[in-house]
DNA sequence: TGTTGACTTGAAGTCGACTCCAAGTTGTAT
DNA sequence: ATACAACTTGGAGTCGACTTCAAGTCAACA
C-alpha cells in the first residue's frame, strides 16, 4: 500500500477539481473509461486517468459539452493537433462558435446601452433567440 | 365580434414570437397577468398585453431570466429609465454581467488559440467554472 | 465486537424554461 | 347531426450535467 499504488477517487477529485460523484457519473456515461479496482472493489486511478480528468476540467471551462469533448480525451496536453486534422477542425469550429457568442453578446450590450443612455428600447428587438447550447464561463 | 375586440392567443403568439403554450406558461408562473376571457372562456389579449409580451421577448434575448425581468414589465418601451433608479441599476448590473461574460469568452478564445497555434493546452487551465446562469444569444 | 470512515451501487431529484399530451368544451360549417 | 378547428385544463416529459439519497460492503482501529 505505498504511495506509488495510485490514487483513490477522493484524491483524484481533489487533484482534478471534479467531485467524486462527478467522476463516477463520467464513468457511467462513458466519458471516462471503467476504472481499475483494488481488491476491495474501490476504484483506483493512475497518472493517465488524472490527465484525462484534467483535460475534461479544462475543456469544460471552454464551454464544450461532455459529448463534444469525447474525441479530444485521447490527446496529451501538448500533443500536436496538426497530426489530427479532424480534431483541429472541431476545435476551430468550437472557437468560432464562441466568437459568434461574443459578437451576439456585444449586440445585447449595445441594445442595453441604447436603453440606458437614450431611454429607447427597440420595438423590434433585433436579436436572435438564444441557441440551445452555448458556452458559459466566467473570469477567474 | 369586430376586429377591435382583441386578439386570440394564437394571434398574440404570432405577433410576439412566443408560442401559445409559452404564453399560457407565463401566465401560470405569474410573469403575465391572468388574461381576460371571452364568454367561451378563451383568453383574449389587448394591445397592452402584446406590449408586455414583446418586452419579454426582447429581454429574453438579452439573456435575462424570467424572474429577473419581472420588475421591468410595467415599463413602456420608451419610458424614461432615469425615473426608476432601481431598474436602471438592475439593467446596468445586467449589462455588466454580460460584459464579464464577453471577457471570459475572450479568455477561452485565447486558450484555444494557444492550442491551435502553439499546440499547447495549459496544464492549469486558468479559467473559472461556468456560472450557473449566464445569457446565451446569437446573431440574427 | 462494534463503530467509524471510505467507498460501493442504482435510482431518484434538481435546475429553468419550456413542450407535449390527453381529455374536455365551445362555436362554426356542412 | 356531425365533423372540425380553436381553444381549455392539469399534468407529465424534456434537456444536460450533475447532486443527493438509501442501503450495502469492506478494512482498520479501540
Amino acid at each position: 500500500m505505498g504511495e506509488t499504488a495510485g490514487f483513490t477517487i477522493k484524491q483524484a477529485a481533489e487533484q482534478t477539481a471534479l467531485s467524486e460523484d462527478t467522476i463516477r457519473y463520467y464513468e457511467k456515461i462513458g466519458l471516462l473509461p471503467e476504472a481499475d479496482r483494488k481488491m476491495n472493489r474501490h476504484r483506483i486511478y493512475h497518472g493517465e486517468d488524472l490527465r484525462v480528468m484534467k483535460m475534461i476540467t479544462c475543456l469544460k471551462k471552454t464551454g464544450m459539452s461532455l459529448d463534444e469533448m469525447k474525441p479530444f480525451l485521447g490527446l496529451t496536453n501538448d500533443s500536436d493537433l496538426t497530426a489530427y486534422p479532424d480534431l483541429q477542425q472541431k476545435l476551430l469550429q468550437h472557437k468560432e462558435n464562441i466568437q459568434q457568442q461574443i459578437d451576439s453578446l456585444q449586440m445585447i450590450i449595445d441594445v442595453i446601452d441604447t436603453k440606458l443612455t437614450s431611454g429607447r428600447m427597440p420595438d423590434q428587438c433585433e436579436l436572435a433567440e438564444p441557441t440551445k447550447k452555448m458556452p458559459r464561463a466566467q473570469l477567474i
